[in-house]
DNA sequence: TTGCTTTAGCACAGAAATGCGCAAACAAAC
DNA sequence: GTTTGTTTGCGCATTTCTGTGCTAAAGCAA
């Protein structure tokens, strides 16, 4: 079979030349069929009392909306391709992406041989720019909202991947994701653990698993109805 | 620049060919660098009373024994690339492998841009054919062992991550990875529980976690010394 | 039949966790 | 200044969990 040795000039990616090491069949990897790789994003945010998830314009034809993704580049890591698709797509400073699973069904997409690693994000609801579409993750009567149920590939098994991810998180820890920002009042804490985990929560039996990880400023808050809270940074 | 179309005849695989659907440019997938993506596997088993990892020799030069690997082929499953990488490389039929981590690092393999999607699968040590090369993942002192400090590429955090994700596991289920032959006694699923979580656990705290999950046979235990034991099997 | 070993089961004490009611400490309203 | 409403902090009772020691049960071996 005849072979082109075939350049590019792109972000110094290495090609199909002499330098790269051959196996012993004499090849290289780029001799071999390659997948395509995308990473797809849930990010998340708590906004309302309630856990939401940002969706982006879907340019598929049918559907409208789904999540952020972008194929990852040469020599680019994972995280640092979901953070430029959501700069892209949405307008968004991602934080501190964690991945969740790679998605990997031959058919997923009709483009080609494509796998998805699918990532969690959480920023405060603050950083976001206005206007952004965001939806609702929580269950109702343990029916998932029809938008999420609605999105293309597996765009909906993604949120549920992120959700479990960030309630796990926050079944222990303060505030793993940085969505409060400090200095902040247990009550503040509470509720946003209430709305990241979807249920109430007994208020002292929360503040003894909270305040042996957190750090009293001495200080209290102001301009508050009802008996000024104590503020806390975490350690 | 002239573009050579190249075909393949082997499984099947898509090509740079005119039926493949073109984006924005008029570019197909196969059209823009991509990556070659590898699997490896912690398998672990439990034996002597502690968790183990299968290595297998690594044709690299310098050092001998890794996790088992290979590259995933267009159309295949990395839970099914794992499988037969098991195979082909260990001689051993894994079970049902779990996705852990996928490894990025651009210059984390000498002969170009490889991901790693890591995975931990168990098999009973029954299971595991004579001869295969096993060693013990229990830290001393906190210390590791030298052989999982001295693998290659980034198997010591594969193993790091498959412990803690196995360990996770049987912290509140009987015997998720199915390591023990139905029916077993109580003293033996406490057996396979100090050996995944390394310490030892007491035996009525234990059995008081692990009844209510677990199906009493009505049988006991034959040919034992003492009382026998009653038999027992998961839901 | 007796002795030995092992397992099962449980009572109990102590530790840990939970939830509630009340006083304290504020702001707002009068 | 007093009263009302709200929120916080904490003491207390209750509940749950854990680990230990003990004894009975149930086998095998002698």
């Amino acid at each position: 079979m005849l072979h082109c040795l075939r350049k590019y000039a792109q972000n110094g990616v290495m090609t199909s030349s002499p330098s790269l090491p051959v196996d012993g069949f004499g090849k290289t990897l780029l001799d071999y069929p390659r997948p395509s790789v995308a990473v797809d994003t849930a990010l998340l945010t708590v906004h309302d009392g309630g856990l939401k998830v940002l969706l982006v314009p879907h340019p598929g034809a049918g559907l409208g909306w789904a999540l952020p993704g972008t194929f990852v580049r040469p020599g680019e890591r994972l995280a640092d391709a979901v953070l430029r698709s959501l700069r892209e797509k949405a307008g968004v400073s991602g934080r501190d992406p964690q991945q969740l699973h790679v998605f990997d069904e031959p058919g997923r997409d009709e483009r080609g041989w494509v796998l998805s690693v699918a990532h969690v994000d959480v920023v405060p609801f603050g950083e976001l720019p206005a206007g952004v579409k965001l939806i609702s993750v929580t269950e109702f009567a343990g029916a998932r909202v029809a938008q999420v149920r609605e999105l293309p590939y597996d765009h909906a098994q993604i949120i549920d991947y992120a959700v479990a991810q960030v309630r796990s998180q926050y079944l222990s820890a303060p505030d793993p994701g940085g969505l409060l920002t400090p200095p902040f009042t247990l009550k503040e804490l509470r509720e946003l653990h209430e709305a990241v985990r979807g249920e109430s929560l007994q208020r002292d039996t929360f503040r003894r698993a909270m305040e042996p990880q957190l750090v009293a400023t001495g200080e209290i808050s102001d301009g508050t109805k009802g008996r000024p809270a104590a503020l806390f940074m975490p350690y």
